[in-house]
DNA sequence: GCTAACTTTAAACGATCGTTTGATGTATTG
DNA sequence: CAATACATCAAACGATCGTTTAAAGTTAGC
């Protein structure tokens, strides 16, 4: 029948992506030490070889999946920045702020996505370093250039800062799904809707940045 | 010679401290899973099986090493607060995350704990929880109910989640050593003064605790 | 239909993992 | 001094690690 027909290319790329799913979800969940490549093949259902014989190694495979993970992430970033940068008007904080947070987590398919991205960033340096260099300097680099022109009072050196304090609070966001009443008491109505998580963190992250002086100095 | 003389408990307290000390250093450089506890005993200059006699599991001696990291920190934290909520004036906002952040990463002897807490952190849920449970949640709960006090507009729930972007940029900070140049272009000063660094989350942290209004709602 | 290229597979490689064992040495106790 | 508890050590345990190999299976091109 030729609906059942499967073709060796079309084979091939389904365990490409079986492998990938597999290491998303592993590597978010236990971290890059933490997961063997028999676990994957596993999950995949696939064997063991194949890991290696798609991807060269245990580290490309790691690299591969944040990749294809972040790198629609990445685009809609930029995409959403162009837009904002293509109006008549200088963007609001806020909605560079946005434009950088929201495609993390609103993403459809990717709800391990941000997991993932947390176990990069708390790898060795050796692994992080390189993989988070190439991922994000450019992405990064555009944001900050943006942010600058919002807020043309605060130094460079400050900015980078503060950016930074940004990326740590979503990061940890992200994870914090794991943490489930700590810190919390028993008021914890658990299930809080993603999106007004979303509007904290970006409500934080834009009175953080910029910092403006307390209401009385202006009384 | 008597000065010379060791006795048999002196000798065992050493070997702990000493695979204490390599535990702290490797767990927070490689994690948990990258942590062997050959390389802990080989970096510590005691035997392999040292580690399983003093601690009985590897589980068990990151809790040991974590315990005796942040003990001192929640001890000063705490200490700080009592002091600041004795006074008869009620806490400014700025002193309460002072108390909450300085301890972490100005205490002398303390300088790879932040690394391992971010480790900690991005470790299996399995291993993370019930440690951070154990070792954090009667401090923050204490925080917590400083912050509750010192803005007394914010509702819990909210207050809850910029606590947690507070910890996240924190972490993220201690982390960022790491990750030299990222994100930062050519003018980077590389050698930050970590004081400097500290005023710049607080002043963050406050800010995005309180969210004031803009400035523009009040002229 | 035969050959060449691609993909999957079971099996094995050496290395390293956390942990345990039993012997050896040392200090304390009666 | 003898007996006991404590600490350290080399060695080994079985398990699992990332990776490689070589054979078997499958598809495409001529």
């Amino acid at each position: 029948m030729s609906a059942s027909v499967r073709t060796q290319r079309a084979d091939s790329a389904e365990t490409r992506t079986r492998i990938l799913n597999a290491s998303e979800q592993l590597f978010s969940e236990r971290g890059y030490s933490g997961t063997s490549l028999r676990a994957i093949a596993e999950q995949a259902g696939v064997n063991v070889a194949s890991a290696n014989y798609h991807f060269g190694s245990k580290a490309r495979l790691l690299e591969a999946a944040l990749q294809r993970a972040v790198g629609p992430i990445n685009s809609e970033r930029l995409q959403r920045l162009d837009q904002l940068q293509s109006s008549s008007q200088p963007p609001i904080l806020a909605d560079i702020v946005r434009a950088f947070i929201e495609p993390v987590i609103s993403k459809p398919r990717s709800e391990g996505l941000p997991r993932l991205l947390a176990r990069v960033f708390a790898e060795p340096s050796a692994i992080a370093v390189p993989l988070l260099e190439h991922t994000f300097r450019p992405v990064a680099a555009r944001f900050l250039a943006a942010l600058e022109q919002a807020l043309p009072g605060v130094s460079a050196e400050d900015l980078s800062w503060r950016f930074q304090f940004v990326i740590g609070a979503m990061v940890h966001m992200a994870r914090f799904h794991e943490l489930p009443a700590m810190f919390r008491n028993g008021d914890a109505t658990a299930a809080d809707a993603p999106a007004s998580q979303i509007e904290k963190l970006i409500a934080f992250a834009v009175a953080g940045l910029q910092q403006s002086p307390e209401p009385d100095t202006c009384a």
